[in-house]
DNA sequence: AAGGAGCCCAACCGCCGTCCT
DNA sequence: GAGGACGGCGGTTGGGCTCCT
């Protein structure tokens, strides 16, 4: 059987015009042993994970399987009918070129799976309006602020980096007002001094409420006067929203919008920790490497998200807890439970 | 029971941007 | 600056499941 396996994976990769013999499920063998190699080695360099894991897949196809399947904090439940609903509203101010713009309002959730849902719907709708129906345009431009996130299904990262999120827009204003997505790589130097300057004050960053206000002021003054009704509904999710992160503790870690930025702040202030959320996700990976064991109990527990925060003391990483909503509140009490002396770090991404 | 249609979703492809040497 | 490696993203494909006839 691995004879054969070799043999097809050879002969797809030098003859493509094999059908049959391209698409290859992953077997679990293969899950064990990318996910036995990813904690010891870390998920980087895929080529070489590829190469050094023996696993007979490219890199991309490793990535692509940890990234869509394995990775511990991805949520496997089916979409719920609130989900759905919001990533048809998303995709109608995105547009298909905006796939991978939903991801920060679904923590857990694929790229591969939003765009399913959404190819999924937009076929359903062209079959119910009958054949040859072009696929529609955005309704409208793109959002300045965000629009509220599903009660149910709110990722508190995305709020979370809301300053930076309209300090940047606030901005570019010479670029349409394009909302610029957390994970875009859209950081200039004037950001990076932003985040510096704010740092370096004592109370340079507005307080969360304060913008979350002006973003609910923002956004619902924009749109009044076209929409009506359905604005003041927002109104209230965001008032609700807001006072919920009044009433919740603050959290413990200072977030910038990449790696590089976190990286060139940490660099010029000693002492300052500016974690990215990838970077939080990879320390959390470090600090805690799961094993068979952890990850069995953790799928038995459904547990999905694990809030906690980490920062530097005296050097050295410490772990802390940063409840980052309701949601996450709730998954603390949650993992307390969990029939294990050891608790994953991490944040919703 | 059998076969086809519809659907879901994992896997793959190609293009492009970023980073590193 | 050039070129290769790598990874993200949008689009597509194929396998398998369910439902209906």
């Amino acid at each position: 059987m691995e004879m054969q396996y070799l043999i097809q994976s050879n002969l797809s990769a030098a003859c493509p015009a094999l059908p049959a013999l391209r698409r290859r499920p992953v077997d679990r063998g293969e899950d064990e042993i990318l996910l036995a190699y990813i904690t010891k080695h870390g998920a980087n360099k895929w080529d070489e994970v590829a190469r050094k894991s023996g696993l007979r897949r490219g890199g991309k196809s490793c990535r692509l399987r940890w990234k869509n399947q394995l990775h511990p904090r991805l949520k496997k439940d089916p979409f719920t009918v609130e989900e759905k609903d919001y990533i048809v509203q998303l995709h109608k101010h995105y547009g298909s070129n905006g796939l991978s713009l939903p991801l920060m309002y679904f923590p857990g959730r694929t790229d591969n799976a939003i765009k399913n849902i959404c190819n999924s719907l937009t076929k359903r709708k062209q079959r119910a309006a009958g054949k040859n129906v072009p696929p529609a345009a955005p309704s409208s431009p793109p959002l300045l602020l965000p629009p509220p996130p599903p009660p149910e299904t709110c990722g508190a990262m995305a709020w979370r980096e809301l300053p930076s999120i309209q300090h940047m827009s606030s901005k570019r204003t010479t670029n349409n007002d394009t909302f610029i997505s957390p994970s875009s790589p859209l950081m200039e130097d004037e950001d990076v001094e932003f985040w510096i300057n704010s740092l370096m004050q004592d109370d340079p960053v507005p307080s969360m409420e304060d913008l979350l206000s002006e973003a609910l002021h923002q956004h619902v003054d924009s749109n009044a006067s076209s929409t009506g009704g359905a604005e003041l509904q927002d109104a209230d999710f965001w008032n609700s929203l807001i006072q919920e992160l009044i009433d919740g503790p603050e959290p413990l870690v200072q977030f910038a919008n990449s790696d590089n930025v976190a990286a060139d702040v940490h660099e010029m202030i000693p002492g300052e920790v500016v974690a990215s959320a990838s970077t939080a996700v990879s320390l959390s990976d470090q600090l805690f490497p799961y094993d068979d064991m952890d990850y069995e109990v953790m799928q038995q527990n459904s547990i999905t998200n694990w809030p906690a925060g980490y920062d530097f003391d005296d050097g050295e990483l410490q772990q802390n807890f940063f409840p980052l909503s309701r949601q996450s509140t709730m998954d603390v009490d949650h993992c307390a439970e969990m029939p294990c002396d050891r608790l994953w770090g991490g944040l919703d991404f």
